[in-house]
DNA sequence: GCCGTTTTCGGCCCGACTGTTTTCAGTCG
């Protein structure tokens, strides 16, 4: 599983990009450390053990010399080109990119005239105006760069993909009240439904993108104007998002739609293709040689003229749907309507907000046929875990409920501790009085990965359990997920038929995507849960459904999607009949 | 530095916007 090390590499890589950017290195020679990054970034297993198989150069973008300075770098942690690189240029400079609207050229400028080698010596700069005396530095840039760089400490990095959503469907509404606006979509990461976004982009179709960009802009949430063009803007919201927007004509909606969804390496593989077929894209449509256009109103319309099928936005990563849309052979994917329940929730019994009544009342409301209280076990002894005799109340208290809910089916499930040894925290007779029984890890994170390893795949191997909870133990922007080798687990899930969680906590989404695709590609169950601390969290699962679906994963692929009967089947203790995937 | 039904050299996506200067370089996506 790719963990640290990965990581480690990717830097590796994107520092010496920064640095041979700075130095003014040809860009293509930039570029190709940069898309090596981008591809190691994704990964599904470890770099080490590419190495060791001696297949660095069968990841594309990485090449002889990339391949030798990497060999180096994973053997020794150590690169002599590198070293040398530093010597060239100043580390520091490079962190002067991190800025929005500075790149290699002023960085290069402000270190030479100056000595600035760091953000914080650039801000004093700024203030202090001294990089107005240099050239082609006026009052402006000096300006927008102190607003850069106090955006840029505000914010601190990417937005987790729920609160971005949030914010851009509000602009959405808006943009869509204008009366110059006929269409209006989200666009970029949010469309494709990464787990953390950058900036929101949106896109409309006018016949006066002017007047849409002017209003846009002038929003009362917009605090500030970045950019404003005759059909492109960009504002900062107050709670410090950057929302850009791009407008075009009705009859390129497609096509920019298209463009401006991303992702960037499906883009380029796009245009790669048209070019064979001596054809040319852009966000206005695909052109022959002789300009005539020939697609571009319709995304349809433009994947068609190049002889590939409509993808859904989330596939578009170009991590093979290029290929399945040409062979007609991409995936149908999971969609919210495909959730028959959630079988991970808590309540007051343990840390939830809502009483068990509440839960199930929620999962009523949102059509579910289906719901499982699932509170924590014993040993989470400081958030209230159920005792033997909780157990038994809890219990007591689902079946009065059932009787008074008869339209929804509710399950007494746990979500049972995994002990450092990978023994559980009930014994066997308790589980099995659980109609789903959930094992998750919650304490002795840093674990060697051997260690984890094992005690993950004794857990699993328990004959009661049925769900493995958020597999990697992540938290996006905290915690790197433990050392853990995910095939071995994924391999044993197979095999025991219990299904991997796609945990739906806007700071989870555990597994992720790519690791959701590793266990779909070895045939492993998956259960798309919300984990839900207070009722309205079951709307959560629509992220966690997103991630499924940006691992490529089916509804037949999700525990949760089957129907109560064959669901139950598929919960049968052992000594009774128990369908594996 | 990578890559190849245009393969060992010569390309490598390309258009919008800003700021500064007055015709365009730099940055971004």
């Amino acid at each position: 599983m790719p963990g640290a090390e990965n990581a480690a590499t990717v830097e590796f890589l994107d520092n010496i990009a920064d640095m041979l950017e700075i130095k003014g290195e040809n860009t293509f020679r930039v570029r190709a450390y940069r898309d090596a990054a981008r591809q190691i970034e994704n990964l599904t297993e470890d770099i080490q053990d590419i190495l060791r198989r001696g297949e660095l150069r069968s990841i594309p973008g990485i090449g002889e010399g990339i391949a030798e300075k990497l060999t180096e770098f994973l053997t020794t942690g150590h690169s002599e080109y590198y070293e040398n690189l530093k010597k060239q240029v100043n580390p520091g400079v490079a962190e002067l990119l991190t800025v929005p609207g500075i790149g290699p050229k002023k960085a290069r400028l402000f270190f030479d005239a100056l000595g600035i080698d760091s953000v914080e010596k650039l801000q004093e700069a700024a203030r202090a105006h001294r990089l107005s005396s240099l050239p082609r530095i006026g009052e402006k840039t000096e300006a927008n760069i102190l607003a850069s760089i106090e955006r840029m400490r505000g914010r601190g990095g990417r937005t987790p993909l729920a609160p971005a959503y949030r914010a851009a469907e509000k602009f959405l509404l808006q943009l869509r009240e204008f009366p110059e606006v006929e269409k209006a979509d989200l666009a970029g990461s949010l469309r494709r439904m990464r787990e953390t976004i950058g900036d929101l982009d949106l896109i409309a179709a006018s016949n006066q993108p002017e007047a849409v960009v002017d209003r846009f802009v002038h929003l009362p949430s917009a605090i500030s104007i970045l950019a404003q063009g005759p059909t492109k803007g960009s504002i900062i919201t107050s709670g410090n998002l950057q929302v850009d927007l791009r407008v075009v004509k009705p009859e390129e909606y497609g096509a920019g739609l298209q463009y401006f969804t991303g992702s960037k390496p499906h883009n380029i593989r796009i245009r790669t293709i048209a070019e064979g077929k001596g054809l040319k894209v852009n966000e206005y449509g695909i052109f022959k040689a002789d300009g005539e256009r020939i697609a571009g109103e319709t995304e349809e319309s433009m994947y068609r003229a190049l002889g590939l099928l409509w993808m859904p936005p989330e596939l578009r990563e170009d991590r093979g749907e290029i290929e399945a849309a040409r062979e007609g052979a991409l995936p149908r994917l999971v969609e919210p309507s495909h959730i028959k329940g959630d079988l991970h929730v808590h309540t007051d019994w343990s840390d939830g907000a809502n009483s068990p009544e509440e839960m199930i009342e929620a999962a009523r409301s949102r059509g579910y046929q289906y719901i499982a209280i699932s509170d924590h076990s014993v040993s989470m002894g400081f958030i209230h875990g159920l005792t033997q005799e909780r157990i038994q109340e809890q219990r007591a208290l689902i079946q009065t409920l059932q009787k008074k809910y008869p339209q929804i089916k509710i399950l007494h499930g746990i979500e049972v501790n995994i002990r450092g040894d990978g023994s559980l925290d009930y014994d066997d007779q308790t589980l099995a009085g659980f109609d789903v029984v959930t094992a998750s890890v919650h304490s002795g994170l840093g674990m060697n990965k051997q260690k984890m390893t094992e005690r993950i795949i004794r857990a699993i191997r328990n004959p009661y359990v049925n769900i493995f909870g958020h597999p990697t133990g992540r938290i996006i922007g905290k915690r790197e997920p433990y050392e853990v080798d995910l095939e071995a687990v994924i391999r044993t899930a197979t095999e025991t038929g219990v299904a991997l969680e796609i945990n739906s906590q806007t700071d989870r989404l555990d597994l992720k995507d790519t690791d959701a695709r590793l266990a779909r590609d070895m045939g492993a169950g998956l259960c798309i849960n919300s984990d839900a601390h207070a009722a309205d969290q079951l709307d959560l699962m629509f992220f966690g459904v997103e991630t499924a679906r940006r691992g490529w994963v089916t509804p037949g692929d999700v525990l949760n999607a089957l129907p109560l009967n064959l669901l139950l089947s598929r919960l049968a203790k052992p000594g009774q009949v128990r369908r594996v995937a």
